[in-house]
DNA sequence: AGCAATTAGTACGAACATCGAACAAACCTC
DNA sequence: GAGGTTTGTTCGATGTTCGTACTAATTGCT
């Protein structure tokens, strides 16, 4: 309720509503994306023309069947405007590119052990392998986003509980000068639960819980990532499980952080059952998707929460997470290509 | 993302831009509305007329001071649409109006025990005391809203803990019936969380907790009520404070609300301590307010929950409801003319 | 008194985006 | 090859905002 509408606000409304029509069931021809939104056929046509001018969406040949003039059926433009995921993970640097369509078209990978090493370092690497994944892609690049194991506050890392010598850096702004390009910042468990919602087969509402060195979560609220207030939403870990147990470094006793061990499978399933159960009353979600575990430990952790959560009512599903979906980042690409599907006009 | 845009829509946004700027900051002349919104001024002299003639804004008497013509202040319309605010409560019934303003222009609370009373007559109570309540204000209503003790899903009651006989009752409907206007139903704890929003003195983000014979919480995220997938968000009574613990109804195990025993104030504080610093950790909220408490309990509980809250880091705030807010009663009749407030036109 | 300066609100034409309806294009079937 | 059907484009009408010029009403200075 800030800002004035006119005639550009209408256009740029428009703009991204046929985009995302495209987007979400291509191929469509114009006469379809009409019936769908409720324009008119005549004001998709103008809306599509710009978008293909823009490069954001092609046209196909035309394709004939039925009776009548054959529909000219449109979809994202697989050579338009790409997004360059980055991943600082603990023990690896991660980079990969993601076409409009969300579909991974190249990715990199690397060990890369620096929780004593020089931040400045890591990020010369880290544009290192960025450069080798836009080099394989050859795709324009709209943006970056980079995915880390901690809390972010407004684009600055605020805490990185396994990296103690990145407090404080401006990794986003580092990069976006190595790059060259605009460069957006978010916890690695945040952007997973992205990756599960788009490329996943998730419902519109879930908490993601990715259980790795650390534990964290990603919240999906009707589609939208919850952030919370100061974008500290969703720290699973310090849910306090014993009140009164051993003391944690975010100041509370018998945080979830502490009691969980993937060695003891039923104390850890009994840890996490009392967080979740919290996380459900408190969140209202019904469906639970466990994340960043090994192979083996997954289905039997599952199970084992499941069992937790049982008597709850509504009943609340569990899940292990879809190695398809590509985990943080992916996540982490995918959100700038969705930024550019929302508004097609790029801020302008 | 479903609708079109066209001219209607941007007339409609504008036109509660203009509404919110009057409401936000009256009384505004037409001139500094226009600064505000980033509108032109003659672009808000045509909105203002149509407030005007739809009865939400009034013209007072032109205000001379310095140099210039004099400004025409503008103010809601004191006797244009109100709202009318129902409460159902375990021992207790009320009612009443509130103006564009949010003023209350009358109030009856009645005490009835209706725990084994035949729901139809006590909504037949509750509208006699709606008419008491009308006719005194004197004023047109816009529509009504109720507030319960318990879970409410889509416009019916789904669950209230402590009268059961509810269970299933269309509530909402029975009342639109009675009282001849649309009639919205929520939680109590969201309503009066929602009054401490508009009429305390609140950050826009804050959990509230309402601690009487259950324990509900309504969680205000950005000035914006935060009700979950399923409208069932909040529900910090059963947030699971000692693992193993006595079994609930919910189905789970050791649920605060079968741990809080407000005569024993430090065992209270603490099962609420464990409670909140979940709470806390999952939503980001850095501000608590305590309602629904005797005034002679409240001051002590806040500060023993505010000691059990001590360590955490960002630090949380604890302070108490406000007298002066109103509760849920208020909230209902509020989020009444907030809707008219936020879509002038009333839907065409 | 009278006149300039200042601020508030109104009037009018231009710009722009959508809508509705008519039209042109391309295909299928008979 | 004629008729029917569906797609996509063109064009004028509608409605809302914007920019500018104009009128209104008051203060303060000469």
């Amino acid at each position: 309720m800030i800002a004035p509408a006119g005639h550009r606000t209408v256009r740029r409304h428009n703009l991204a509503l046929v985009l995302g029509c495209v987007a979400e069931a291509e191929p469509l021809s114009r006469a379809r994306v009409a019936e769908r939104t409720g324009l008119t056929r005549g004001t998709v046509s103008s809306l599509v023309d710009e978008l293909i001018t823009a490069g954001l969406v092609t046209e196909l040949a035309a394709e004939r069947g039925g009776p009548g003039r054959p529909a000219a059926p449109l979809q994202l433009n697989r050579n338009g405007p790409a997004g360059l995921g980055l991943e600082l993970g603990v023990d690896r640097l991660g980079a990969c590119v993601v076409d409009l369509t969300g579909a991974v078209r190249a990715q990199r990978i690397v060990p890369s052990e620096h929780v004593d090493a020089d931040p400045e370092g890591v990020l010369d690497a880290l544009a290192e392998l960025a450069a080798a994944v836009r080099a394989e892609a050859a795709l324009p690049i709209a943006g970056a986003h980079l995915a880390v194991p901690g809390i972010v506050g407004e684009s600055a890392i605020v805490r990185l509980p396994n990296l103690s010598r990145w407090a404080g850096v401006d990794a986003a702004g580092g990069l976006a000068a190595r790059l060259g390009c605009a460069t957006g910042i978010a916890n690695e468990a945040d952007l997973a639960a992205l990756a599960e919602l788009w490329f996943g087969r998730t419902p519109a509402d879930f908490l993601y819980a990715s259980i790795g060195i650390g534990i964290g979560a990603g919240v999906v609220i009707g589609g939208e990532l919850f952030r919370g207030p100061g974008g500290r939403a969703g720290e699973l870990g310090h849910m306090v499980v014993e009140p009164g147990g051993p003391p944690c470094r975010c100041g509370g006793r018998g945080c979830l952080e502490r009691l969980v061990d993937l060695r003891d499978l039923d104390r850890s399933a009994r840890a996490l059952g009392a967080a979740l159960t919290g996380a459900v009353a408190l969140l209202d979600v019904r469906t639970i998707v466990l994340g960043g575990l090994d192979p083996a430990v997954a289905e039997p952790l599952r199970a084992a929460v499941a069992a937790e959560l049982a008597e709850l009512d509504p009943p609340v599903t569990v899940t292990v997470s879809d190695p398809g979906a590509g985990g943080a980042l992916r996540g982490a690409a995918a959100t700038v290509v969705r930024a550019v599907i929302r508004s097609p006009d790029g801020g302008r």
